[in-house]
DNA sequence: ATGAAAGCGCTAACAG
DNA sequence: CTGTTAGCGCTTTCAT
């Protein structure tokens, strides 16, 4: 067995009677605020370093108001996608002196009242980003109401609760994307396989890929918008069942990457070619789209800059009140080989 | 812009009023820590519930000495890895009514001067999950002597220090998997990517891997043993250099799947057929080995698992002092088509 | 079984 | 420019 003994700490205490001051004062030197004499401010200086001090998070919030931290509620943690984002919360995070906290709503045992535990809000955190999907309405709601500081990702917020929120250019994307297939290769009919009802942004993807085809003259055929779960799940049905069914298909553009795996995949098991028979393309340009054979041609989401960019606006709603209602996130359409270009990327 | 109002939250002492008893009876039942009559309890708790009432994390870790917090320290995020260890991790401390901190080294500002500020620590969190890598003996040390609780992910602990750790059965699994290419398909010529030099892992494939050919009288060719880096990024440039060498290759054995898909990728584009003139397998069955063309042999790793183990161990130690010194997790080999075989998983 | 009161380490007036 | 002091919300003796 690993052993381990209690650990103790410095106190703004004994920084105060090692450095022969206040504690207000080693107080201020911390905080800067308020101006201390340069000649005291070393000693403290001095003494911090000599016991190695740290201040206690905890006391420091008890005082101060605030916890210094923000956190994230997200349903899962374990989709490919979460990495970066994480990377870029944590990032921006720190730069502005923030823990963050991360909550995964169906992670802990599954026996939780709902609306009970509220494992982040206000006792823990100064304000909260929250993932499309992982709060419903009346909590988001409750919080909003009690002026908690809230960014929503990935989710516009419902009704009329004013919560500022980011996410990515989804619906402009795809239209360029479905553009490209149609201008560029000729493609007129082209399916849809859409994400889970709760993810908006496959919505919009969604809206893209008709308005592209309605501006080039092109029906949506309804057979032809088919279900794709999360992680792709249920892609690989809807490409058998069109398949089988003999429906007329030059291209599938999933509203994601893995989506679009799933797709690839089945036709190829189905003995289709890609892109020769079947175009495909996704979105998200996920580390392994160019990996892919044939590499699939995808949108890039920023997703480490949506995290960045969530997290500026949720301190921007902790230090003054207010935050952009509404942040889309420009993207970039990757050109690859599963679309019938041949670019070598 | 939107907006928000200053937020407040009910106190143990509006609890305590709405009841009609003192702060510390309303204490006492939060925490269990006493006998409370069974009336004045559920008065207690009515006022709880009408009160929306939520302990105070911050004020509670003051008055008790602990922050009902785990911190996990790691290099970087973005590795798909990361995901399903959160999971695990998140998952695992939620059941214990642990908050989780998460900390990336290599996330904020480069500019930090190493050593100096200390995001997690004894000051916000109970003990600390340390992934491979992510801190310098010095800091680990420092810690570990100070009796401040650590469990390590992937890594063993340095030198003396005996901090229990958790990673997977790496050497034998890579053995048994190298054995299955040599027993089944009868290959003798097997090369192997190797990861970082700073991931303990990698060094235990490559431990299983040697030992496999040992042990059927094969010799381990210095030149067939290639880098990898991290995401693959190193693992195409292994595989060119073999190829144009001329190597004579039968079998690549990467030590992750990351590496085997870069291998995979060069290898095709490099006109040769998996497995048919070479075969690969990986390491750690991430989502996408089942995707490729050909699906992926590999290991199975237990990733998320990894990380709730971490997490008992960690609150073991918190709790008792004690820990297993190390904890070994038992994969799984996943035969699909990469080696030759031509299971159907 | 319950209440009163003393801090936990720190910040933020308020004096000086 | 610096020290004193009153809490922040809670846990925890110590009485009752």
């Amino acid at each position: 067995m690993s052993e381990s003994k209690p650990f103790s700490q410095a106190t703004i205490q004994d920084v105060a009677r090692h450095a022969g001051v206040s504690i207000a004062t080693v107080s201020r030197v911390i905080n800067k605020s308020a101006n201390v004499a340069a000649a005291t401010e070393t000693r403290v200086r001095t003494a911090i370093a000599e016991l190695n001090y740290r201040p206690h998070a905890a006391a420091r919030g008890l005082a101060s108001g605030k916890t210094n931290a923000i956190g994230l509620i997200a349903q899962h943690l374990s989709v490919p996608f979460f990495a970066p984002l994480f990377q870029g919360i944590e990032s921006a995070a720190r730069e502005f002196g923030l823990d963050v906290l991360i909550h995964c709503t169906q992670c802990g045992p599954p026996g939780l009242e709902p609306g009970y535990s509220r494992p982040l809000g206000p006792h823990n955190t100064d304000g909260l980003l929250i993932f499309a999907g992982a709060l419903e309405h009346t909590e988001l709601a409750y919080l909003y109401e009690n002026g908690f500081p809230l960014v929503l990702l990935h989710q516009a917020p419902p009704n009329s609760l004013n919560i500022p929120y980011v996410t990515f250019e989804n619906k402009a994307s795809a239209r360029k994307l479905v553009n490209h297939l149609i201008k560029v290769h000729g493609y007129r009919r082209i399916a849809f396989i859409k994400g889970p009802e709760d993810q908006e942004d496959s919505r919009w993807r969604e809206l893209g890929y008709r308005e592209a085809l309605h501006a080039h003259g092109l029906e949506v055929e309804p057979s032809l918008v088919g279900a794709g779960g999360v992680m792709g799940s249920e892609a690989q049905a809807s490409v058998e069942q069109w398949l089988r069914g003999g429906a007329h298909i030059e291209a599938v553009f999933a509203f994601d990457d893995d989506a679009a795996l799933g797709a690839i995949y089945t036709l190829q098991q189905m003995g289709k070619r890609v892109p020769e028979d079947i175009a495909v393309v996704g979105f998200d340009d996920i580390h392994l789209a160019h990996y892919l054979a044939p590499p699939l041609t995808t949108v890039r989401a920023p997703v480490e800059k949506a995290g960045r960019e969530a997290v500026r606006q949720l301190i921007q709603l902790i230090e003054t009140g207010q935050a952009d209602p509404v942040t889309l996130l420009p993207t970039e359409l990757v050109i690859r080989r599963s679309c019938g270009c041949n670019e070598t990327d």
